[in-house]
DNA sequence: TTAATAGCCCTG
DNA sequence: AGGGCTATTAAC
């Protein structure tokens, strides 16, 4: 085969690959390759091989460049990202490109740090040193050191500082080899003990291990601080315990990576350990995705992309907070990583462990239907730590002055004269979320969205929170000119304030974007926390994850109320799972905690299960909601997302979706076209089509008839649309 | 997606 | 005719 025919993909929104000539590059499926393309020189995988063609071959062009010295991507990979492809309706090409790390797809060389290992070669094993000369001191000093193991340059240089000009003639005459191999982080030299563990987690890990092979999905719900993390270490241990064995442990978009990386280098100090997520650098992105593919690391953690990592041995798959929206990608390929996590382990055949102690309600659905292996931790790991108690303070009877009701207000007295901290949760960063006119009811609001002005105080600005839009605070009414112009409602920085004037004695601080712009700061307010040096703590949601503070025994929770009724059908699944959480952090150690949620619907059923610490009672009950309104996990929908400058277009491009749809297929419910929640964002009008149906199947046949005529449709200029599969929001 | 180019209006 | 703009189309 002189010229054999290379089907290339490439970073093309067409759902096709492109026939190359290899010319003389010595090209296998999976290579990464240069083409050129029109004017333009792009990179491509060279996904088949073959000697027909489909395109002219006179206009075939050949390949510039192959970059025969990296390791091919698996077939594994490309059918994992075809199916992802197919399934949310993407080119297979963009996918496939965008799972890789961005210095694979730059045409440039992707260079990583790469180290260099020295080893003796048989004929310098056999080399009997007393024929060298003597005067060749470091040759055989090298020699000698190279007699039973491996050595790095680091190394060789501890031998001797003269070691580069001595190694070359041994080289040379056959002696020692040099190879190129890929560095490895090295592990913390800290390492923690096994905690013991307790029977639930016993069992836990036994049935896991009793059908190790095999792909069974096992839901392990444990209630926060049950010890989830420990169950994955010893079943990582056990799994990593077969030669080469590969486990991917996947967490989500959260500053807390570092955290449990951390934990899993010092009780796995024997494993090489390796993370991906998007506050690496690109170097050391890449270098951790090649250590991955080439099965040199052992434990990946990473966020939802690296579910698409190549792994030559993957044995175990771990997606921790499963019910973790992060997982849901949410512009491009709108995958989500737990669902892609599954077809993966079903795939190759392996076991994967969903831990949560919130599990999603689809997740749920699927251990009550026997699909999934239901794993329970009832208990705190920690002996003697004990659950929160969970309190409402009813809006209605107590009068909340400054946002504060007097029983929140004594609770926090409480604490410090305790000495004990208080942590205060307020999911609204700002000083207040609207700046409202008192003499016409007006209320300032972004010009580029369908959303309120924030006011945020001490920046004399108005903010938009979601498209960034910022400007002066104005001190009359644009609208009628009056000046009575007041800050309604509280965000933290309010919240802080009024604290400040109630508690001028106490040490408060606030986490939230605003006050945290860098990591840093963040990490600095943690350690006072730690120290003690803090008695009052405000924050955001960003606080509602994982940090574990001994001293704190009171969690007081603001604002709950608009997602208890919001149209949104997963608000209320989502406020569970939050309010799970924060609780989670009062009394973590010895001390128990309070937690006092400020509500004006004290009954809500949300509360009831709440207090009972009952996920099963409100998750049977959301279900059951589900099942009447005929809501996922019972159907399966799809949304057309469409927007453009005016709603025109976007209007015309929907009903010509609508009209096509409803011919094309009898199976799919579909609706008429509704403006989402949002129905202006960053300067762009929005709107949507629902679709939906009994099964997964008949929505994909529709999809895959519907997708292509929409994209050769001619409004493709004037709209943005994507299509949404199994989305998290309507 | 990108980039070349075809088409169009305007000016001079 | 040519500048400046938008719309269209091809890319292997």
């Amino acid at each position: 085969m002189p010229n054999s025919i290379l089907k290339v993909a490439l970073d093309i929104p067409l759902d096709k690959l492109f026939e190359y000539l290899a010319f003389d590059f010595q090209v296998e499926i999976g290579c990464r390759v240069i083409v050129p393309f029109g004017s333009r020189e792009l990179v491509g995988i060279v996904v088949a091989i073959s000697n027909t063609n489909e395109f002219e071959l006179e206009k075939l062009k050949g390949i510039k460049h192959a970059f025969v010295g990296e390791i091919p991507l698996s077939t594994e990979i490309f059918s994992l990202i075809k199916f992802t492809a197919d399934y949310y309706q993407t080119p297979f090409g963009q996918a496939l490109i965008a799972s890789l790390p961005l210095r694979m797809r730059q045409t440039k060389p992707a260079v990583s740090h790469k180290i260099f290992m020295y080893n003796l070669t048989v004929l310098g094993r056999s080399f009997d040193l007393d024929t060298l000369p003597k005067k060749l001191q470091v040759q055989r000093k090298i020699l000698l050191a190279l007699s039973n193991q491996t050595l790095t340059e680091a190394a060789l240089h501890a031998v001797s500082a003269n070691w580069r000009k001595s190694i070359l003639p041994l080289i040379e005459a056959g002696y020692i080899t040099k190879t190129e191999t890929l560095a490895i982080q090295k592990n913390i030299d800290k390492t923690s003990l096994a905690p013991q563990l307790n029977i639930e987690q016993h069992l836990a890990i036994e049935q896991i291990c009793l059908n190790k092979h095999g792909f069974v999905p096992y839901c392990l719900y444990g209630i926060t601080g049950s010890g989830k993390t420990e169950v994955y270490i010893r079943l990582i241990e056990h799994y990593l315990a077969e030669k080469e064995a590969q486990v991917l442990v996947l967490v989500p978009e959260i500053n807390l990576t570092p955290q449990l990386e951390a934990r899993f280098r010092s009780r796995l100090p024997q494993y090489t350990l390796v993370s991906l997520h998007s506050h690496l650098s690109e170097g050391d992105r890449l270098q951790n995705w090649q250590l991955a593919q080439a099965g040199i690391a052992q434990i990946i953690i990473g966020t939802r992309l690296s579910i698409f990592t190549p792994m030559l041995n993957l044995k175990l798959i771990v997606v921790d907070e499963e019910h973790d929206s992060s997982y849901k990608q949410q512009d491009g390929m709108r995958y989500h990583a737990r669902d892609i996590a599954l077809v993966r382990a079903k795939r190759l055949k392996i076991p994967i462990i969903l831990g949560s102690a919130t599990p999603s309600l689809e997740t749920w659905h699927n251990t009550l239907n026997q699909k999934f292996t239901l794993l329970t931790l009832h208990n705190r790991a920690v002996k003697n730590s004990q659950l929160p108690t969970i309190h409402t303070v009813n809006t209605n009877k107590q009068r909340p002055e400054d946002g504060i009701t007097p029983g929140l207000k004594n609770a926090i007295q409480d604490r410090l004269n305790k000495g004990e901290q208080s942590l205060l949760f307020l999911n609204r960063r700002g000083y207040a979320p609207v700046l409202f006119c008192n003499a016409c009811q007006w209320v300032a609001s972004c010009m580029r969205c369908s959303a309120k002005l924030v006011v945020h105080l001490k920046q004399g600005k108005l903010r938009c929170h979601h498209c960034g839009h910022e400007q002066k605070i104005v001190n009359q009414c644009p609208s009628c000119g009056n000046a009575d112009l007041y800050p309604s409602g509280h965000g933290t920085q309010r919240l802080e304030e009024t604290l400040k004037a109630l508690f001028p004695r106490a040490r408060i601080a606030r986490v939230d974007k605003d006050s945290t712009r860098n990591k840093h700061q963040l990490n600095e307010i943690l350690t006072k926390v730690h120290q003690n040096e803090i008695d009052i703590l405000i924050g955001t949601q960003m606080l509602a994850k994982g940090h574990d503070f001994p001293n704190l025994t009171l969690v007081g929770v603001f604002d709950t109320d608009s997602a208890l009724y919001s149209p949104d059908l997963r608000a209320s699944e989502r406020l569970f799972a939050q309010l799970m959480q924060v609780s989670g952090r009062a009394g973590r150690a010895a001390k128990a905690g309070d937690v006092l949620i400020q509500t004006a619907f004290p009954e809500h059923n949300l509360f009831n299960a709440l207090r009972g610490q009952d996920y099963k009672a409100y998750a049977a009950n959301l279900l059951n909601e589900r099942q009447i309104a005929q809501f996922p996990p019972y159907i399966y929908m799809s949304i057309i997302r469409a927007e453009a400058n005016e709603f025109g277009p976007v209007q015309q491009f929907l009903s010509h979706a609508l009209e096509l749809g409803r011919s094309l297929n009898k199976d799919v419910l579909i609706f008429d076209i509704v403006r989402p929640q949002m129905e202006r964002l960053k300067g762009m009008e929005r709107g949507q089509l629902l679709m939906q149906a009994k099964t997964r199947a008949e929505l994909q046949c529709l999809l895959r008839n519907l997708t292509p005529q929409l994209r050769a449709h001619k409004l493709n200029n004037k709209i943005r649309w994507v299509v949404d599969v199994d989305p998290l929001e309507l």
